[in-house]
DNA sequence: CCCCAGGCCGCGC
DNA sequence: GCGCGGCATGGG
């Protein structure tokens, strides 16, 4: 691993610095103030609808949880699985998805397990790999695990060059981080406005904030200048 | 028609 | 531990 703690913070800044805050994880406060339901809850459920589909998706099952008044866990768990497969239709995989729903609501009560339940015991439930129980505990539970996702497996392999398991890049990540809560979160949010800018799969580093820094890049450019 | 999206599981090796 | 097929809707 060749690259110094400063320059992992040199590409958050180069990316805060051009796309701004992203202030992720979306959550609609209004609705759970009224439901009297926990917003965390609404996280949860998003990672889970979330696994390899667009979050547009996403939100049209999320609003036909809200229409019913049933996006929490509560709700989740009283609703009947047929239903809820209809429910989160929109969002792909929805048999699968309900089930996984109503298996980490169950795990999650209450929800401010969240703050203490050990990472291991959260990979055991069926419908958590990896990614989804880090988004959970970072966005859910303000703990300071890095999420990886294949935007940021992509970007590290383009920038510099490194290729690595999920475990290797999160260690990555936190070993060279600051343990700050809100860098964890942007900068993940980051990654993945960037990835969908920028570093698309046929990437275009003709603007991208980063390219001075970034080894794909500066192949690209010599090869331009015939080097 | 194709490919892709904020992955995970179960299997074989 | 890694690679693969299956899971499914909606948008470009």
């Amino acid at each position: 691993m060749r690259s110094s703690k400063s320059e992992l913070l040199k590409v958050y800044e180069a990316l805060l610095e051009s796309y701004g805050k992203q202030n992720w994880w979306p959550v609609d406060e209004e609705y759970h103030r009224k439901a009297g339901s926990d917003p965390r809850e609404e996280i949860v459920i998003g990672a889970i609808l979330t696994q390899n589909t667009s979050w547009k998706n996403v939100e049209k099952a999320l609003e036909n949880l809200k229409r019913e008044n049933l996006l929490s866990f509560e709700g989740v768990l009283k609703t009947p699985l047929e239903k809820l497969q209809e429910l989160v239709r929109p969002s792909g995989y929805y048999r699968q998805k309900a089930r996984r729903l109503k298996e980490v609501a169950k795990a999650l009560s209450p929800i401010d397990k969240v703050r203490t339940i050990p990472r291991e015991e959260l990979l055991k439930v069926k419908g958590i790999g990896k990614e989804t129980a880090d988004a959970v505990l970072l966005y859910a539970g303000n703990r300071l695990f890095f999420v990886i996702d294949a935007y940021t497996k992509r970007i590290v392999s383009r920038v510099w060059g490194m290729e690595g398991s999920y475990e290797e890049l999160r260690k990555w990540f936190e070993a060279n981080l600051p343990k700050d809560l809100e860098v964890y979160k942007e900068f993940h949010a980051l990654l993945d406005e960037h990835a969908k800018r920028f570093c698309k799969k046929t990437p275009v580093c003709e603007g991208c904030p980063v390219r001075n820094i970034c080894i794909f890049a500066q192949k690209i450019k010599y090869n331009y200048q015939g080097i």
